[in-house]
DNA sequence: GTCTATAAGATGATAGAC
DNA sequence: GTCTATCATCTTATAGAC
């Protein structure tokens, strides 16, 4: 009953969300599952009901923790900009922690949305684009960023920017979470920053 | 026997390619092509010989043409940061003109990679690296990039940036691939220029 | 060039024994 | 909690008629 105490059923979940990872999610096979759990598919039915509902219970937990650090980033009394920062590391914390679930959502979520059940999908992503957008029209409006940006557009480049880097980084690998954001907000407040070469001034 | 003539076969590659393109490789099935085609599933191999012969021709013959125009930007005259930008307008004219076919290779390439006969999109890939990169280092090596870049985290930032274009860019949208390209590298020249509120200097 | 008919295998899921 | 056994369905692909 210890909280570090890891259920058969969270190591299933954990196990398919690798696979799904690597493999996608129509692409991953229940005996797949079965195979790296070291069990045979059909036992897989005592833990889930289907496929989908594993799936969907990495994606939604998922979800609700990065949307409720997000929102806190949102109530803050930190400036636009600021805030802009924060919600990019707290992704990028996102690629390193919750690697598998980052990667399903970057290469599934699409299909997945059009599926009974995964619309909720579809809404957060709106509530995400608003969020952002947000974020850049006051950033906009208080001087700290560029006035003559495309926010639309802006956007989808820092989404893709920031969520697409979950193909290449490895958690394990060399490059913390951390500094990879670092890197990439250096490069892109240098573009999108009010000021570059003469930023002390 | 004019070249402007569409041949079945064409036109049954790019119903299988947009197909492909939207719902993925291995989630569309040869009954949805043929479905698509007006014609029974069993009549798709009088044309080709597998599924997979049909996203290989699409994939080969776009890169094909593709990196025969970065080698001729590559031998170009242009100076490093020309040449970069020169390529990467080229790659959004690839994201407007061959729509179905970038979306495939960036949804779908790296576990095509994996099967026998796909070796080539692996050696290509590094291929493409190898451009950009040098590009980047030359650019560098001319002043006409910022020094204090991590060369490998900005290939990996550039190729992404302009590539995942595909998943919102619409050929008949209202931006012109050539109106998204210009804006990209506003962005992301401002970031990586070596001056930026200066450039007249 | 397309259709009819069908083979051979993979897949998600179930029922009941242990 | 896992196994045995199995089903219904879907999928790629083939052979031969029209």
């Amino acid at each position: 009953m210890a909280g570090t105490e890891v259920s058969r059923r969270d190591e299933l979940l954990q196990i398919a969300g690798e696979l799904f990872a690597r493999k996608g999610f129509r692409n991953t096979t229940v005996r797949d599952i079965a195979d790296a759990a070291g069990i045979l598919s059909g036992s897989l039915y005592h833990h889930f009901d289907s496929k989908e509902t594993m799936v969907h219970e990495l994606l939604d937990s998922f979800q609700t923790g990065l949307f409720a650090d997000y929102d806190a980033i949102q109530a803050s009394d930190l400036g636009p900009r600021a805030k802009l920062e924060a919600v990019i590391r707290r992704s990028f914390e996102a690629i390193d922690h919750n690697h598998s679930e980052v990667a399903i959502f970057q290469n599934d979520a699409a299909h997945l949305g059009q599926l009974d059940g995964f619309s909720y999908l579809v809404e957060r992503n709106e509530r995400f684009r608003e969020l952002w957008t947000r974020l850049l029209r006051e950033g906009v409006e208080a001087g700290e960023l560029r006035a003559d940006l495309d926010v639309e557009l802006v956007y989808r480049f820092l989404r893709d920017t920031v969520w697409v880097a979950v193909r290449w980084y490895r958690p394990d690998g060399p490059l913390s979470g951390d500094e990879v954001a670092e890197q990439y907000l250096a490069i892109l407040l240098d573009g999108i920053g009010v000021s570059t070469q003469s930023k002390e001034s």
